[in-house]
DNA sequence: AATGAATGAGAGTTCATTCAT
DNA sequence: GATGAATGAACTCTCATTCAT
């Protein structure tokens, strides 16, 4: 019994031994994931050396490059991980809403929310545009596309009724930019808005582009 | 005599000189600022090294510390000088546009116009939100000034019922920031819109918020 | 008896096992060894790197050192081992001829043939000698051993008259060399040359050297 | 006159210094070129790091990337240009040989002599074969290319009677190969050989191969 | 015996800036 | 004022080797 029992233990201390590597190979990934975002947050993109990043990660500078191809290709990644963990809360929040504006309204304090909260993703947000656009087209990607066809559902439920049907992708465009300015303007520099008059502005300008019968052209 | 006439011609060779060199000066300056314009179109602000920046210019390396204290102070300098050329041509384009609307629509295409005549201009537009960000303010200030004021005197002249004064700013980056970005999908990438069809939706958002009664709150 | 005849087919398992596993450890050694000598004539050694080569073999990188000390030790034993190949089909090839000028022209197409069957082994044979010093000097031990005996059997039996006894270890190392280089200009780069032509070529020199009376000094 | 002379003596300085300039950075190249064939010749192409050459030239580390354009091209460069000096000097000591054989005879002696005298030189020569092949197809070039018509030569004053003008390139390439591979029998590890009987030897060999009648074949 | 994630020294290369001419 | 050779800190990336599993 013993010996079996051994030798299903070490097959089993085998597996487990495999699980355990991958998983602390995983959390090892992670690490440097989230150190890339404070370390960009803090010094932005050009900042952001590999060295820099491991030593918060508390790995050595190797190790990076079994994660990684390249910093470029982590540049690549970055955004869309980190991105996906803020629409992940904006998504909790507008759940339930029921008008495009409520969704509006709801989703813009939750962005601001998260930002707040994490405060190094905006810059990576932001610089992405220019320094890591295949990162940025990917975030772009997976939040225009659930905010286009939410604006879709809208217009089938009746609402925006000035906007055409293709409209629709230029107007997600405009919003997302002017969101994203918007708390460029709140959480950087200068600071003198409050968010709540932002989203007060912003919402009337929605408004009165979401709501009204059609509006011509 | 000939040593009399020796120093005053060598005076008025060096006043002559003097005015020459100032003038070759202001030219030289004017080549590096031209060509780190060329340079930061093509290759980013990244890619724009003093020494691919001074051999566009056709001046040596050393050169450019003659007239820029460091690269990151012409980069302070780029946007801002260039893109007075931009708003000039734009000032030019809304000059005696009647209504508010009309120069957001002259002033758009305006705007389209000259990027598709200078190419380069866009990414130095762009880029500068990230990496120079000093320029960045300054340019945005350069625009907003004359934005807001220009949305101030239609609130005058009857119309943005809807938006109160103290909302001008807001909605002046909104509408920057969205115009900048339209640019950017236009210009760049996939360009699967049209110009035109861009400028279209923009207006009847903008117009839908810039006309009508009191929007509340 | 279940258990005893378990731990006796454990027993039996382990014996067979031990003989398994030198026996598979023979093999995966000998993977490693072949993988080698194939990444070495395509890369070279510099570019042979142990995890090129352990994944050519087939097994974990950690492996590898379980059977060499270290990168060096084995580059120490390629080429003797790889090379003992090399010389094998030439021993054969050579076998029965009846004078030297028959060995030099016998071995000489041996080695030609070998060549073109095995084209990775001139580059771990010619770039031994700057980057596996140790591994090309035993090498050349074993191939000069023969050869030097060859020629002194010859010697013994009324050849080679030209020569002295004390000249023939120089005389070897340079028949040695002009072999390796010609083979270097045909089977590599221009190739402007064919086989059969440099054979002649070599045999004339080398023929001129070996027959005709005492050559002097 | 001091006036003019001043302005001359600026004219001349102006001049003087560009010229000073230029012979100054030709000295920092010859230096870096110097440097480099001291670190390969002690420790092999491998080994001589940008870092260790500019330590040992007394240069920083990146002026070695004003002079050349990376490490392979230095070593392209390198053997061609080093190799010069040595043809240079067996070039002098040939001059006025009387037969292909003195030739071989002093042009070997004069090539012994000058390993010798720069015994960086042979590690840099034989290692390049496999490290640095542009350069070491240049150099043989170079060589050979004198070594050839040499041979032609001869040949046409009605020495090499057993030699066709077609197998003048594989001797030219047999001896050249012997010749540096003979060198490395002496220079380097067990030297158990003498210089003198070595070129004894070869002599004795190619005597051979250049006097008497036709060959055959 | 086998595994493969982690390590970190060290490589080649870039480029903003300096300064003697 | 103009020049451009020289500088050296800082970067990204490689890979032989180790060792816990």
């Amino acid at each position: 019994m013993p010996k079996k029992t051994g030798l299903v233990a070490l097959h089993i201390s085998r597996h487990v031994g495999r699980i355990d590597r991958k998983k602390k190979s995983e959390l090892t990934r992670r690490a440097i994931v989230d150190a890339a975002e404070l370390v960009v947050g803090e010094l932005g993109y050009q900042g952001a050396s590999i060295s820099e990043i491991t030593r918060r990660a508390g790995v050595a500078l190797g190790t990076f490059y079994r994660h990684f191809e390249s910093r470029e290709k982590l540049f690549d990644q970055l955004l869309p991980e980190v991105g996906e963990r803020m629409l992940e809360h904006v998504r909790v929040a507008i759940h339930g809403a029921q008008s495009a504006l409520e969704v509006e309204h709801t989703g813009l304090e939750a962005f601001f929310d998260y930002l707040s909260r994490h405060p190094y993703f905006l810059r990576v947000l932001s610089e992405a545009q220019s320094l890591a656009p295949i990162a940025y087209e990917a975030h772009l990607k997976n939040v225009s596309r659930r905010y286009i066809s939410s604006l879709r559902r809208s217009k089938k439920r009746g609402e925006l009724k000035r906007l055409r049907e293709d409209e629709l992708e230029t107007v997600a465009y405009m919003l997302m930019s002017a969101r994203e300015y918007l708390a460029s303007r709140l959480y950087r520099s200068g600071k003198r808005l409050s968010p709540s008059s932002v989203i007060q502005t912003y919402l009337k300008f929605v408004r009165a582009a979401f709501e009204g019968g059609n509006g011509g052209t």
